[in-house]
DNA sequence: AGAAAGAATTGGAACAATTCTAATTAAATT
DNA sequence: AATTTAATTAGAATTGTTCCAATTCTTTCT
């Protein structure tokens, strides 16, 4: 589990133009940056205020287009729980999400190395599997969530 | 993996006044039975077009609070695919879903029997999970989608 | 049974997250 | 530098859902 603020500030102006196919713009950058600067699964609404304090005229649109181009180009995953306004992550690696009930807080679960998800579902033969998505919700002993 | 049409037409009149606590209305009992009878994970839209036919006068805002207090009282679950409209299952057994992306139709899936969610996830020690929704998307071979 | 209280239903208004639109600005290509 | 293409912007529109106040149904109490 992880909700570690990376230790490294992520600067705009070290993104390069282009990050997986997609022209990375000023504001692009920003957004990126800030996602990857603070992993705490920030809405829509989150970023665009995170965003406005070094970019006071991005626009709340241009957080959205952002976000789904970084969506679509796989640099970032959106998060759903419930229909709870989407939630934005940087990390790549595959990963689950559960929502501590008391504090609200996103943490970030792996599944046990070489697991596969044959291994603990019951799939028909031949199902091909594009998207997994697994939210959980529950308590944290207060032990583990100073970690 | 199910997608079965129950071979019994479930009736209003035959469901008790009351469901697992819930008092069991003309409407809830329109509802609840539509689910229980055509068990393709309608949307709220869906159900009030349905209930509609044999209930003219039936309203979205009562389809909402029925579906809403059928979820209440665990005799219905919701589920949800990304930011979709929710969808309405009366499977009660822990099960999760499979969208085929061909066709759009969800299927339930159950989890491998006797598994445990910490066999598969690396969850820290202490959590306590009291909300699962695992939502996968998919290519099933037509073979498969026939049975 | 009739009255009173409580709960559910209804239609429409309100809401919140997201998407769309058309105009402007910025960047890339010629 | 001019042209084409793409991205940003503000605001309007859309969509699924929730809220509201009025009415109708049930249930409970005499």
């Amino acid at each position: 589990m992880s909700e570690s603020a990376s230790p490294v500030k992520f600067r705009p102006e070290e993104i390069p133009a282009e990050l997986g196919g997609l022209r990375m713009t000023k504001q692009r950058k920003e957004v990126y940056c800030l996602l990857m600067d603070q992993r705490d699964h920030p809405t829509a609404q989150d970023v665009f205020i995170r965003a406005k304090e070094r970019m006071p005229n991005i626009s709340l649109a241009t957080v959205y287009n952002c976000l789904e181009a970084l969506v679509n180009h796989e640099l970032v995953r959106q998060v759903n729980f419930d229909r709870a306004p989407s939630r934005y992550c940087p990390n790549l690696e595959e990963h689950v999400h559960f929502q501590d009930l008391e504090t609200g807080a996103i943490h970030d679960v792996v599944f046990k190395k070489g697991i596969n998800i044959n291994d603990f579902l019951e799939l028909p033969e031949g199902v091909e599997v594009r998207e997994l998505e697994l939210t959980l919700k529950g308590i944290m002993p207060s032990s583990t969530k100073k970690n």
